[in-house]
DNA sequence: TAGCATCTACTACGACATGTAGTTTCGCGC
DNA sequence: GCGCGAAACTACATGTCGTAGTAGATGCTA
């Protein structure tokens, strides 16, 4: 857990951690700063320095990690999409005394659709189905 | 639902929604500047005008509602603290497809406390049972 | 009725985040 | 040795938020 805040990203932030994210399977080691301009910052007619000031900025606040290669840095994101995602829903729910959270998550459900509700359901499930498989057995992380 | 985001909320407007979201009981047509100010202000040594420019900006925002009484505004939240909760919930969630979407509530329940996921537990409960009843019913909202 | 209290409306300003980009420096390969 | 390319540093605009002062309206009171 970073020590730093981290959340709501900015537009461009928020586009260089989806490339980050899309391209990490075929690009475990990351994408150099030139990489990632020429992904998404070319289209959007950036300079190359710009992509450069913001992965500078977003490596500085923990949300990617860099590693030399050459001269260049290569960057990758320091979690995962649903890691980030996950962090940021408990802090919403963090500022919540458990009454008030109840009510919270009954809303929320309520303005939910059915298959977003079956998504959690199945969520849940499987979480169980985990769980109780490792009762006797796995040491997770 | 407002069109405007009004999200995040910063420190100080935080602490005025509390206020207002707690006392909304007892004061069902909201709160004055001046009766923020004594509840809030004073304690923290802010002037009078803090709180009126942070509530005048946050009615501006959507976040609160104002009525007159008299001279002065009355302010009232426009939501209540699970509906802002939920919509923040659905902008985080939202943003993710699918597949994406399912790896991140399973890595939120992965984090979250048995108590937490007993409370998810109860909710859905509630909410199915509330549908239930209502399929043959109801016509809500 | 004149003045004081009280409220709103408008303006301001510093700190910080973010988007955007230029300038400087430095090392590597030819 | 020189140039290319990358990093490092600096800069500036805009927007948000915390903070507050001042001007102007309006009602209450002596």
């Amino acid at each position: 857990m970073p020590s730093t805040p981290r959340n709501r990203l900015g537009d461009l932030e928020r586009a260089v951690m989806e490339e980050l994210w899309t391209t990490h399977e075929a690009h475990p080691d990351g994408l150099t700063v030139r990489e990632v301009h020429d992904r998404i910052g070319l289209e959007r007619g950036l300079a190359y320095t710009t992509l450069m000031t913001v992965l500078d900025r977003m490596s500085k606040k923990g949300l990617v990690d860099r590693e030399r290669d050459g001269r260049a840095w290569r960057y990758t994101p320091a979690s995962s999409r649903a890691e980030l995602t996950s962090e940021t829903l408990h802090h919403t729910l963090g500022e919540l005394a458990g009454d008030t959270r109840r009510t919270a998550l009954l809303h929320f459900l309520d303005e939910s659709t059915p298959e977003e509700i079956d998504e959690l359901r199945a969520a849940l499930a499987e979480l169980e189905a985990r769980n109780s498989a490792g009762t006797r057995a796995t040491t997770s992380t």
